[in-house]
DNA sequence: TGTACATCAGTGAACGCGCGTTCACTGATGTAC
DNA sequence: TGTACATCAGTGAACGCGCGTTCACTGATGTAC
């Protein structure tokens, strides 16, 4: 089995791995156009000639970190919409959905709010591939639902579309929740409100689209 | 009249406004957190040093920016909001005016989308503050609606958020089509469908809000 | 299983370069009389 | 108006430092027989 996985091959993923989350965590406090190669190496222990056999640059590295904080996207989106009826119970649960996501991934979510109006153009490009994908998956969920029974295919793009903003919005907000310097659980309380009015909003005008 | 405003005084103005002009330059290919001082004065033709004249350091810089970006957008928020209906024509000129406003201003705007969710915490700090206000002078109009009569604060300031933010993805949006290498002019006049759409989709929205 | 050779992730020295910041300065502008 | 002094925006040399990148290397892992 070692031709397989390969002890060689594990610990060079290992040593990637480790970039990448040490680079993660660099990024909280800056952009990934004034992060250094030799920082990152230095964070995990590493020279900083390793990092050539990970990645060609961090604009690289960038782009590798956009593939990691939005694939683990797709199923929590998915959760979110898929459901027929435009409930509260559905907006809280899709609210809350999205507060566990900050919670549980804060620093892949600031990462993609950071980058995606961000000073390097291969990641902005790579987060607004990966936004598109996801606004179709929304888009597809939509038109299953009989509510968008005689919706236009350009309407439904349109809600899809302000569906994936709102939810970057939402996560943005919590996030700058958790980071308030006084009574961050009055600020969380805060977004979760706001988050479940604008929802609302969006519901309304869903279901009054045609009338 | 010298002793007024003093040709020393004009002087000084003229250079720091220059830094500030080469600055939102430069600040069109990275980020404020990237941004080197001296990068700025050799853009300018001015000695490193006398950088300090006029800002402590960049992130100083991207706070007068910021002033600067957002200041110009006060009076196109006030008529985006301002007229009473709801018509198809209102959302038409709104959407008209973001446009014209990307159009003369790309570089405030792209700085604005960038350092919104950046890695300067001063500039991150000073667009929340202008944001904040933005969105309360919304409100204050929305609430002088006869629509708005019997919607509760927490309900007008909700909407006055939603605006905002819809209004910067729009102008994000506008960006966007003006920099895509194919058919910008297509782009453009999609980016015009698509916040049209969804402008419409909030207005549905908020006249149904109290059914 | 054992041996001989190939691969390649990570090393460490070296390089030239541009950075932010300090400091004493210059000379045009401003002020007092 | 003219003179003597004060102010201060912009200068230019100098500093120590960390950067990205190159290169030949080492030694553990992998492969062939």
């Amino acid at each position: 089995m070692s031709h397989i996985s390969g002890v060689r091959q594990a610990q060079k993923q290992k040593t990637r791995q480790a970039l990448l989350d040490a680079a993660l965590g660099l990024l909280e406090e800056q952009s990934l156009s004034s992060l250094g190669l030799r920082e990152v190496t230095r964070a995990v222990g590493v020279a900083p000639t390793a990092f050539y056999r990970h990645f060609r640059s961090t604009a690289d590295l960038g782009v590798a970190l956009v593939e990691e904080a939005l694939g683990s996207l797709h199923p929590m989106i998915r959760t979110t919409v898929s459901p027929a009826e435009d409930s509260d119970e559905r907006i809280a649960r899709a609210v809350g959905l999205i507060a566990g996501h900050v919670a549980a991934h804060p620093a892949h979510v600031r990462f993609i709010a950071r980058e995606r109006h961000g000073g390097v153009q291969p990641v902005r490009e790579a987060i607004r591939e990966q936004l598109a994908r996801f606004a179709e998956e929304v888009r597809a969920e939509l038109a299953k639902d009989p509510v968008s029974a005689r919706w236009s295919e350009a309407d439904l793009r349109m809600l899809a579309g302000l569906y994936v903003d709102q939810m970057l919005i939402t996560a943005s907000l919590f996030l700058e929740a958790r980071e308030a310097s006084e009574a961050p659980e009055e600020a969380h309380r805060r977004a979760t409100d706001t988050a479940t009015r604008q929802m609302r909003l969006i519901s309304v005008g869903r279901r009054h689209w045609l009338d």
